[in-house]
DNA sequence: GGCTTCCACTTTGCGGCGCAAAGTTCTTCG
DNA sequence: CGAAGAACTTTGCGCCGCAAAGTGGAAGCC
């Protein structure tokens, strides 16, 4: 049977799983794009954001060359591979699921 | 993109997702068995078989007639096509995640 | 046939966390 | 220079997953 304990928690939760969707399609992302295409509060993706950055799944960069801050995200090597583990299992209860 | 937002939050909560999955492959599951199988704490299954029959995802039968209680647990209809739903939804993240 | 043990749940309490509202800092505009 | 807005940050509330303690009845023991 499928090992739900593996499901990771920090990836399960239904924000961050969209967020780790996002991250892994493209390599940078801002703040605010993040912010606009999940319709997310500030402070709500903030929180979200540090919880990944704190697990090493993310890495934020600072950007103040412009004249407005700008803040991106990437996925670290790590949070690729804990997001597609993740998707992994995913996949096998939706298999288990179907049979 | 996926609209993350239909992610049921009631089924997607980790240790729901496992016992809905059980439900799903069986008619009927005993208390003690989904207990057994998933390996969770008393307190914790029943407060999760609650929400699920609170919502009415599942049914709950009590049966006496033997020496000891057994309680049974089944989906309802709503509960098997919200699950559905909630796996085509995954299904759609991990397809989303591969291409 | 009482007394203890065990079984099958239930209730309670705590700790953690998602969420939005309010706050902060800095830049731009009139 | 003061007000407005942008881009985060902090704070506080409320919900909820979880295990530890509780309950009520059957089973074993003598």
């Amino acid at each position: 049977m499928i090992d739900f304990d593996q499901l990771d928690k920090l990836i399960h939760e239904k924000s961050r799983l969209s967020i780790m969707t996002l991250l892994a399609t493209r390599d940078d992302w801002a703040f605010q794009d993040l912010k606009a295409e999940l319709g997310l509060s500030d402070g709500n993706l903030i929180t979200h954001m540090r919880t990944l950055v704190n697990a090493a799944y993310a890495k934020e960069t600072y950007d103040e060359s412009g004249s407005r801050p700008r803040t991106t995200y990437r996925l670290t090597a790590a949070g690729r591979k804990a997001f597609k583990a993740h998707i992994d299992l995913l996949e096998a209860i939706v298999k288990a699921s179907r049979g």
